[in-house]
DNA sequence: CCGTATCCTCCACGATACTG
DNA sequence: CAGTATCGTGGAGGATACGG
């Protein structure tokens, strides 16, 4: 998006779509939905690269969605932490990540399901992570995979 | 989106938003549901430009979202049609369009809500254009509105 | 009327390098 | 560690023109 305006419509899908953004943006509101508030656990759960996840933490703050808050004065380092406009986006996450569920779960090692005690979401390794564990990231990764032989996007430029 | 693969995530969301593609293709699945099958009535619907529809409809097809049925022998025409898995994206256009109702209707006239009757989205102009009643685009606008004012995006190159 | 082909622009992203 | 600055690129999308 963004090279038009969809906020110009009045339609409120659309409005939503322009408010949240990029993709990436759904996938920093999950995260925090997830308990993460911190620039580097966003990046590592993610394999953003670090530019752009200043710029869609500021669009995301811009938009309030998010609100930057200092937690540490020297140095100065922040946190983010949803906003409710936010925090209301988690149906819109929950429906998405329910619809990959059923229809996303075919091949290379099958994503598991909802977490059993909680019922929230459904990222074991997310979950894992915020609770310390260490993780099999053969098993299960978050970063992104260079070479995925199956995804006809898969494009490497320098490889 | 595009420049990497969400695919090689393992994480059910990012493959949703690979899936789905653009935001483009979320509101065709909305008009889809609201029971738009033609070519340009997506176009008028949505005042999306011709080639990039094109496209759009071409990856949702690809991505087994869309079914391209012909209609029409000479000249061949076709409709689209949401298919099982098109249509299990209704909860995450509801969920986005209720965020939309609850967060983004301050400002130059506000959005009016749900249709009473079917209790489905909620797009008036678009169930006024299946209805076939003509519909005060003053008033509403599912066309791109060149030079908002009030939006920060609205970039117009040419003017 | 229902699209498709071509060209071009713009912007989100990654790579890389840098700062406190 | 927690970011920011700069640069290059690919792809989405619009304009336009064309075809059945």
């Amino acid at each position: 998006m963004r090279h038009k305006s969809f906020s110009a419509m009045e339609c409120p899908t659309a409005r939503t779509l322009d408010q949240v953004g990029e993709w990436w943006s759904l996938l920093i509101i999950r995260d925090a939905l997830h308990g993460l508030t911190r620039f580097d656990e966003f990046q590592q759960s993610m394999g953003i690269s670090p530019n752009s996840l200043t710029r869609r933490l500021k669009e995301l703050c811009d938009n309030d969605l998010l609100e930057r808050r200092p937690y540490q004065d020297n140095p100065p380092r922040f946190e983010y932490h949803l906003t409710e406009r936010g925090r209301d986006l988690q149906p819109v996450v929950e429906a998405i990540a329910a619809w990959g569920r059923k229809h996303m779960t075919k091949g290379k090692g099958a994503v598991r399901l909802v977490d059993a005690q909680s019922g929230e979401l459904a990222d074991p390794v997310l979950v894992d992570r915020i609770s310390g564990k260490e993780v099999n990231t053969d098993d299960f990764r978050y970063t992104v995979t260079k070479n995925a032989p199956d995804s006809k996007r898969a494009r490497l430029p320098s490889e």
